[in-house]
DNA sequence: CGCAGATGTTGACATCGTTCACATAAGCTC
DNA sequence: GAGCTTATGTGAACGATGTCAACATCTGCG
């Protein structure tokens, strides 16, 4: 066999690494990421990240660029309207997601030519889809700020996005 | 003298402990309020902080509930229009506490009786200004997203708040 | 005056991010 | 293939953090 017991070397650490930060993220929300926890769950000594990630933010930065890159595509595909409530509904589906990718750490984007790059085309094909500038910004921050007040809880919960987003404006 | 040297009592702990978190908050932003360091300020071992919260979070609660009763009360001051710009400004102006108001803590409210009651009676003074309930939420979700997305980096350094939201919609 | 409860302190533990020195594997050059 | 270089992983350690348990001190009430 090929994958017998403990090699020394890991194969693909960096991604490994990325997946259970990924799992971390998905189950305990923000703060549940852990560098020494990522690194128990890829069977790896704590410091053995530092050989693919400089910090503990590089290596969130590589996941929320990660996440931007399927986020822009799964929008790309849908239609005008159904991409505001896909939106909404991926920020409901994955809270830890949404909010990494568009929490603190993407104002620090520029340290981090990865997300800055992810973010970017992301934010390019929305702009791009809604038309005209200002609408367009409008647009976003109208689903964006929805996705907030559904996740933390700020709108009753007979809220319906789907409601709020097709009737007119 | 009468504050002569080290009283082994603070006088008023809790408030002290709140500012120093406060002002934390204010300067390094999310991650950077901690207790021990907010108990250093204070003059205060860091054990003392749990004879007045049960918890870090408790603590981070108690300040979010604070601010969210000035934040009520600027708001109800101002007209309609000013309103959404106010909104807009105070999290550009004040981005550590909009964070922590509108952060993840806000969705873990059910479980700080003070945080609940004033981030509902922010809430409710929100919707009852702007009329209809669906047009409520609209302005609503539209300046926090703005919020957000300016606070995050995430639009061009061009863009007004001012015109987006004093334009028709 | 004296006791009870509130308020602070000391010391300790587990966890975390991070660094340094060292070990091991892979791959290139001759 | 032998030997060197480089990439990758390990171990022990440091300082910081949240939190707990046991102890000290003050304040107010009887």
């Amino acid at each position: 066999m090929s994958t017998s017991a403990k090699p020394y070397h890991h194969g693909d650490l960096r991604a490994a690494l990325l997946d259970a930060a990924d799992s971390l993220l998905d189950a305990g929300g923000d703060g549940a990421v852990s560098l020494r926890e990522a690194a128990r769950i890829a069977g790896v000594s704590p410091t053995a990240a530092y050989r693919h990630f400089a910090d503990k933010e590089a290596l969130l930065a590589a996941l929320a660029a990660r996440h931007f890159a399927q986020f822009g595509a799964a929008l790309g595909a849908a239609g005008l309207d159904a991409q505001g409530i896909a939106y909404v509904r991926f920020a409901l589906a994955r809270p830890g997601r949404f909010r990494l990718m568009f929490g603190p750490l993407l104002s620090r984007a520029k340290a981090h030519p990865e997300l800055l790059a992810a973010s970017q085309a992301a934010f390019d094909a929305l702009t791009r889809i809604a038309g005209g500038r200002e609408a367009a910004i409008r647009a976003w921050a109208l689903v964006h700020g929805l996705s907030h007040l559904l996740l933390d809880g700020a709108l009753a919960d007979d809220v319906s996005p789907e409601d709020l987003l097709t009737s007119p404006c």
